[in-house]
RNA sequence: GCGGUCGUCGUCUAGUUGGUUUAGGACACAAGCCUUCCAAGCUUGCGAUCCCGGGUUCGAAUCCCGGCGACCGCACCA
């Protein structure tokens, strides 16, 4: 299978994708437009597949909140997120090889300025710096044009004449945390709990290439667990606490090392490796989820990122990677965790409280000095004033008020001579019954059309000759494909009722008579249709099918009377193949 | 964005020293015949203004310029 013109799975995928309408490029009748790709029937049909499996594990299971919101956002959410500031990179281009650089990374490498400091600095100052350190392009000497800033974000105005900037969102997170007030009351204010959003996301990539790797409009996936931070603990880790997991730690990547370590998901947790449980168990998740769109545990990793890598939310955060086979490891879902650096954010900016109120488990007691002042005394003495004094008394330290009166006899508030008869000192105990605190976050964050890659990638086989692709049976576009044996003598006919039932039943069914079996058998492999019903004499005597695994090449012979049960639990994943009937000799 | 390579039916491609090319083939697809289980065979059909725009020329798929797109390398990827 490899002897001529060895192409990569790459180019077989996308080809096969083109061919048998999985994906392609968009607009191609006007040149195409790169970065965008359209998902024709059956990749359709498979991304919604997988996005359910990410509904099923998340949202069925756990009881984690689904939400959908706006593409376009003002202006000012992207501004208080931080997004505008960093996906605005500065760059330069040298005048004489016409290479660009982040210009704040040159003055970093060159200038030892700290990212602190370059992220501040205006474009002119940059220039500025750039001719003070002498800085040149570091490829051919030459010197640089004036800086200028690449927004990664598409920007737009909002309504027809103002000039109000609207951002399309580069990520689904914010339309969470904006929203977090109504959701927490929805949640009924309790703690933990968490919103996932899968939409589309928009990044103006400089550069997009790679397929469905990088896309300038993209699906993306994102869970923010909202928790407290003084209960840390992961009450659903026991679930996966024995998973492994393989980790790419920091350390060993900063020591250009290659070595990662397998460690089960209790050991990452009680070693520190993970920081945060409940990431540690989302990593988990994840690990479940591309296993279940047929990505082999051992082509899956997650990958620490460094100081340098981390989003400017982040503290600590991995990258969750597939490998594949033209780039390698390649990231298809991010694990940040983001403290609580969201919502206060959004808190500052917009001057809304976000905070969320805690009971304590036992109230508070204090005891605490209060100063009481006693009218009917101040009164007389002070007349007029006697209120102010009053109200100078309460906001004055008790302690010092009571030392005062104690040791000398009397307390100098302002001007004013407060003598012990002016004033009732008592202690009084105060109950504290709860506090206030802006919840941290954890976020796993999986981009859609990159699970929808690795999935075909992985689904992507060859045997005979002839292309299969072996989609998990819970995620195939398509489940069942009906055939008559030949087209005459009934067969059609009956073929078509056998449709029919299918489809009325749920399935996915497709119904095809044209061309031997043998090339319809085929033309199901390349689709990923995981089993074949096939209608022959025998069906019109007896009532029994025969049915193709798509894997295998086996065949059972099962009655059309037990068909729709026997398939609904296949697909449920409680029967297998040879389940589904009796086994008929291999030929 | 930069540099290199490239762009012909749905797919893969022949042709590219400018001229019988109404652009050829294979696979796929469709109709029919045949066919009792893995892309069989036969007949017929559908399908490409040769990526787009401009230029040179009597004549351009072929040469030149610009654009778009793809791949590889650099840069970028929060």
């Amino acid at each position: 299978m490899d002897n001529e013109a060895k192409q990569d799975k790459f180019t077989a995928v996308n080809e096969l994708a083109r061919r048998r309408g999985f994906f392609w490029q968009s607009y191609e009748i006007y040149g195409g437009a790169g970065g965008f790709v359209t998902y024709g029937p059956l990749g359709a049909r498979l991304k919604q597949n997988i996005e359910a499996k990410l509904r099923e594990l998340f949202v069925t299971k756990l009881g984690i909140l689904e939400l959908e919101s706006a593409v376009i956002a003002p202006g000012k959410v992207f501004e208080a997120s931080g997004h505008v500031d960093h996906f605005k990179e500065p760059m330069v281009e040298c005048s004489q090889c016409h290479k660009r650089f982040r210009a704040d990374h040159l003055l970093e490498e060159y200038a030892k300025k700290s990212c602190v400091e370059t992220e501040k600095m205006s474009l002119d100052e940059i220039q500025q710096a750039l001719e003070k350190n002498g800085i040149t392009c570091p490829d051919c000497g030459g010197t640089f044009k004036p800086p200028q800033r690449f927004l990664t974000m598409f920007e737009t105005t909002i309504g027809p004449y103002s000039g109000a900037v609207g951002y399309g969102r580069p990520e689904a997170a914010q339309g969470i945390f904006v929203e977090f007030n109504r959701l927490y009351a929805v949640a009924r204010e309790k703690l933990p709990f968490g919103v996932i959003q899968i939409g589309h996301a928009l990044r103006n990539e400089i550069s997009p290439r790679q397929g469905l790797i990088r896309l300038r409009e993209f699906t993306i996936a994102d869970l923010e667990f909202f928790f407290d931070p003084e209960e840390p603990g992961c009450c659903l880790l026991k679930n996966v606490e024995n998973e492994t997991l393989r980790l790419y730690l920091a350390e060993e990547r900063l020591k250009c090392s290659e070595k990662t370590i397998d460690v089960t998901v209790k050991e990452a947790v009680a070693k520190q490796l993970i920081r945060s449980e409940w990431q540690a168990f989302f990593m988990a998740m994840a690990k479940k989820l591309l296993t279940e769109i047929g990505v082999p545990p051992e082509k899956q990793r997650f990958i620490e990122k460094t100081q340098w890598e981390k989003a400017h939310y982040a503290s600590q955060s991995f990258d969750q990677e597939v490998y594949v086979d033209r780039w390698g490891w390649i990231e298809v879902s991010g694990h940040a965790y983001r403290t609580d650096f969201d919502l206060s954010s959004h808190m500052k900016a917009s001057g809304v409280d976000m905070r969320v109120y805690k009971e304590y488990k036992t109230p508070v007691e204090k005891e605490e000095l209060v100063v009481k002042p006693i009218m009917a005394k101040l009164g007389p003495a002070f007349k007029k004033e006697a209120a102010k004094v009053a109200e100078l008394l309460q906001k004055a330290p008790a302690d010092e008020v009571a030392a005062s009166l104690e040791k000398q006899g009397f307390y100098m508030v302002e001007s004013y001579k407060i003598l012990p008869e002016h004033v009732d000192i008592t202690k009084q105990k105060t109950v504290v019954r709860g506090t206030r605190f802006i919840p941290h976050v954890v976020e796993p964050s999986f981009g859609c059309d990159r699970l929808f890659y690795v999935a075909l990638e992985y689904a992507y086989g060859v045997k005979d000759d002839r292309v299969v692709m072996s989609f998990p049976r819970s995620i195939a576009p398509m489940q069942v494909g009906v055939y008559p044996l030949v087209s005459k003598d009934g067969l059609v006919e009956k073929a078509r009722e056998v449709h029919r039932l299918l489809a009325n039943e749920g399935f996915m069914a497709e119904f095809d008579e044209t061309g031997s079996i043998g090339r319809r058998y085929a033309r199901a492999d390349e689709a990923g249709v995981p089993l074949g019903i096939t209608i022959d004499y025998d069906t019109l005597s007896d009532g029994t099918v025969t049915i193709r695994d798509r894997d295998s090449w086996r065949q059972v012979r099962s009655s059309l009377k037990d068909l729709p049960a026997l398939l609904h639990k296949y697909f449920q994943g409680k029967i297998n193949f040879e389940d589904l009937g009796t086994l008929l000799p291999s030929k």
